[in-house]
RNA sequence: GGCCCCUUCGUCUAGUCAGGCCUAGGACACCAGGUUUUCAUCCUGGCGACAGGGGUUCAAAUCCCCUAGGGGUCACCA
């Protein structure tokens, strides 16, 4: 049997992480078994769905590099594949368990509804329908409905327990007096959540759901559902909640959510989509940096961690800094052209122009920048005017140890200057920086902090006589002399 | 509160299904050294956990029970 996933997301927002982490999974599953992973658009709230969410959605999976094998966009034979679309097949299985009494019609309205929780809670009972409509005779139901009272549709739940085998957290057995008569059908004859998912779920031939767990409390309403319906029932996998740091559900309190917002904030593909799949499953325990093909090699739904995972957002950090360090420096130069723009460092047309130019700079910047965001922060000293670089305070008292600052910038000046005029690159400055050195018998920071401030005006940052190449003979000369005069 | 789920370093986790190889391994963070022209990277070391209590067993992080704690969910949202 061919494993058939989906990921079913709401279009009411951005993809949300762990959304995406629980896409992802059900797709490296997909994957790995040579299944076939379904993307299908649960956007049965027609008050909250929204086609620009929609679009966001599909980007973001897209550019996690999840490709759907059926859905939005990619015919297969089950679609449509957006439930909006799907409306006929709800109401002919919603028919078929109102004619077989597996459901039934409740007149009752919300009113009357929520005065009943009201009452229940005040007497400290469980809120639940109190199954008032349950046994009405047919012919009160068909006045009723000849009046034009509205109604909604429950399922009927039967007495007895349910039970299932969770692939991440094994048995799993509920009595079903605990679950409710939950409506499939709402008085405006729209179908409700735990409704759809079942048909769709069967429809599409869905073998393995693999969801969140806050889903885990459903999955009686729908194991009971498709036995009402005469259907085979699928296998159930419920993914630990990703957390906050407060230990609940992940939300906006605490952090980021959006998988947009982490590319947005520069956030290399790949360290994204690793670090999403460490948060509730361990490649081997040791490795934690792999890449997307050893995760379809080896994950398995049985290895899923049954705890929730606290969001760690320093350890993600770290993790881009791992990814965005391999990276070639004409890829990363790409990836933080953006950001370049976006700080008015560079236009498209500079950048295009100058690309070796700035590639060379993207390649001695690459250990020092975690996020292609941080990039224009710590290049900014490059387009500084010349004349106005400003030092700061610990660049300054840095340069100022040096009795010989002057002198030794003027060497600089001298010496290296002329060299790099004549086409030297950083290994062969250095070298002659090494060889002045040697002549004064002085050590190197005599040489590194003066000018260092002189040409950065900071106390850290990138190789010097890379610094050097990178600002050319003509705009280093300026610096060079200003810094003399100022830290005379 | 009812029901359901969960519980190994501060955090992510390996080990639990098939009890001995675990004086519990790795990673992030933190601390201390080292390399280096600074910063960063890199390297070395340190700190640090089986929630508690009972069993079962020659032997328990691993199996059973209880307690505690945390979370999820209780809609005509998904």
């Amino acid at each position: 049997m061919t494993v058939r996933v989906r990921y079913a997301p709401s279009p009411t927002g951005l993809l949300h992480v762990g959304g995406a982490r629980t896409a992802l999974f059900n797709w490296a599953w997909a994957r790995r078994h040579g299944g076939v992973f379904v993307l299908r658009i649960e956007d049965t709230d027609k008050e909250r769905s929204t086609e620009e969410s929609e679009r966001s959605i599909l980007e973001a999976m897209r550019w996690l590099g999840m490709e759907w094998d059926e859905g939005p966009g990619v015919e297969g034979p089950y679609g449509p594949y957006r439930q909006s679309e799907r409306n006929a097949r709800y109401q002919e299985l919603c028919a078929r368990l109102l004619e077989e009494g597996k459901a039934y019609r409740c007149f009752c309205d919300a009113e009357r509804l929520t005065s009943l929780r009201e009452q229940q809670m005040a007497n400290k009972e469980n809120p639940r329908y109190d199954g008032h409509c349950r046994d009405l005779s047919p012919e009160e139901v068909a006045r009723r409905m000849a009046a034009g009272e509205p109604y909604t549709v429950r399922f009927r739940v039967p007495e007895g327990e349910t039970r299932f085998t969770d692939h991440v957290r094994g048995e799993v057995v509920f009595q079903n007096k605990e679950v409710d008569d939950w409506v499939m059908l709402r008085s405006d004859g729209s179908p409700t959540y735990n409704f759809v998912v079942v048909c769709d779920d069967a429809d599409m031939k869905i073998t393995h759901v693999l969801r969140g767990e806050e889903h885990l409390v459903n999955t009686p309403k729908q194991v009971l559902l498709y036995e009402a319906l005469g259907l085979e029932v699928p296998e159930f996998g419920h993914l630990p909640l990703m957390l906050g740091a407060d230990k609940k559900k992940l939300s906006k309190r605490t952090g980021h959510t959006s998988v947009q917002v982490y590319r947005d904030l520069g956030y290399p593909r790949d360290a994204v989509v690793n670090f999403l799949c460490l948060q509730g499953w361990a490649l081997d325990g040791e490795t934690e940096v792999f890449s997307v093909d050893q995760l379809v090699e080896s994950f398995e739904v049985r290895d899923v961690s049954k705890g929730g995972a606290v969001f760690d957002p320093e350890k993600f950090l770290w993790l881009a800094g791992e990814y965005l360090r391999q990276e070639a420096p004409e890829v990363c130069a790409e990836r933080c052209a953006p950001y370049v723009i976006e700080a008015g460092q560079m236009t498209a047309e500079e950048l295009e122009e100058r690309s070796g130019w700035f590639q060379e700079v993207v390649r001695g910047m690459q250990e020092r920048v975690r996020l292609y965001s941080e990039l224009p922060e710590k290049i900014a000293f490059l387009f500084e005017g010349d004349e106005e670089v400003s030092y700061d305070e610990k660049a300054e008292k840095n340069a100022r140890k040096h009795e010989h600052r002057a002198e030794v910038l003027a060497a600089v000046r001298d010496t290296l200057l002329p060299t790099l005029e004549a086409g030297a690159d950083a290994a062969a400055l250095s070298e002659a920086g090494k060889a002045l050195l040697a002549e004064r018998e002085w050590k190197f920071p005599a040489l590194g902090q003066p000018l260092r401030c002189a040409l950065t005006g900071a106390a850290g940052g990138p190789d010097l006589f890379d610094v050097l190449v990178w600002l050319g003979p003509e705009r280093a000369r300026v610096r060079l002399e200003r810094a003399i005069e100022r830290l005379a």
